[in-house]
DNA sequence: ACTGCTTTTTACCATTTGATAAAACACCTC
DNA sequence: GAGGTGTTTTATCAAATGGTAAAAAGCAGT
């Protein structure tokens, strides 16, 4: 709990009080690897914040390929977010790639949260907006070879390598796994 | 003028002063053909409405190389959002592909139309949102080949393909501007 | 129509990556 | 420790893409 509050004091400032209104509004909840948070063809109803463990975005393209958009891990927030606001079918699924720990807020206790905690929505636009532009900026870019991709993931979620199978980055590097394999060895 | 007002009702209800209200804090820009909205190395200190043009976002990898990151069209809002909330120096471009009209707001005056408009606050993260948001979704999936990607741009960006350099849709499309040559030549 | 300038296309070869298949490895259960 | 399951590595060949260079096409100014 305690993650979460931090974490959020990040994006603004709030008194003793505003943050016990918070507390109240969040549950936790436990995932185990490979469970779906949220998933293609289902509305969003949840917003979680990630105490423990890795996710995944993906999806699957119309030829049945699954791909793999982003990961999320420890100390950030998670959810389909311009789904969850319009109340709109998601596309995507958020995968657990571990056994995880969660804390979740309901669309109705984040939407409360904003009629009784003042600078909520401040808090709340700045929150979802970096992390938007967080997750993009680590993206794979397109015109490096996968190499220099691979070697940029590393920069970006070194931890990540030893946690999670090499399947899910290789699809979120655009490459085969065998390609990534090939890529570790030559740089070895 | 007009366009811009239509755009922010898309994302919620204002009267009659209100809408007055926001025509009087912005004004007209015109910019030619690679010229800079913004630039790397500056903060950011306006958000603007494309009334007429094509812009496209860009930065320099730590090889010199050129790489365009997004395309903005008309009816459309462009801004490096984040660095200009946090007061940050932007690391990207925005440049001009053709001869531009915009409407822009300062900083000062987006800030004041938060004190001025009650539900300002809430369109404006709406429409930042869902403008990250339709950015990425329109971005060349990395596990597509390139003639995949090329099809899948003409599918989102049709107009584009006779207003805007080819090289700037190959820098998009992450593959050198003789590869994409190749590529039309072979899907004709 | 000619010149100079930029953009786009072609061509050639080297390198990277994908597809397929098989082997090696790791992990779990019995 | 044997067997079963899923993951990762290797290997081989075919296909896609990059790098380099040159030719062709488009375009503005005269």
């Amino acid at each position: 709990m305690e993650e979460l509050i931090e974490y959020i004091l990040q994006f603004g400032s709030l008194n003793t009080q505003q943050i016990n209104l918070i507390k109240g509004k969040v549950v936790e909840l436990e995932l185990k690897k490979d469970a779906y948070f949220s998933e293609a063809g289902k509305i969003p109803k949840q917003v979680a914040f990630v105490v423990e463990g890795v996710f995944r975005g993906c999806y699957y393209d119309n030829k049945g390929e699954e791909i793999t958009r982003c990961f999320i891990q420890e100390n950030s927030v998670m959810c389909d977010y311009v789904n969850f606001e319009a109340n709109a079918v998601s596309s995507d699924y958020l995968q657990a790639c571990t056994d995880c720990r969660l804390m979740v807020f309901s669309k109705q206790a984040w939407e409360e949260l904003s009629h009784i905690i003042v600078g909520w929505d401040a808090i709340k636009s700045k929150m979802v907006q970096i992390c938007m532009h967080e997750k993009s900026r680590k993206n794979p870019v397109i015109s490096q070879d996968a190499t220099t991709r691979y070697l940029a993931f590393i920069e970006n979620y070194l931890s990540l390598i030893n946690r999670i199978p090499l399947t899910y980055i290789a699809s979120y590097l655009g490459v085969t796994q065998q390609s990534l394999s090939r890529i570790r060895k030559n740089i070895r």
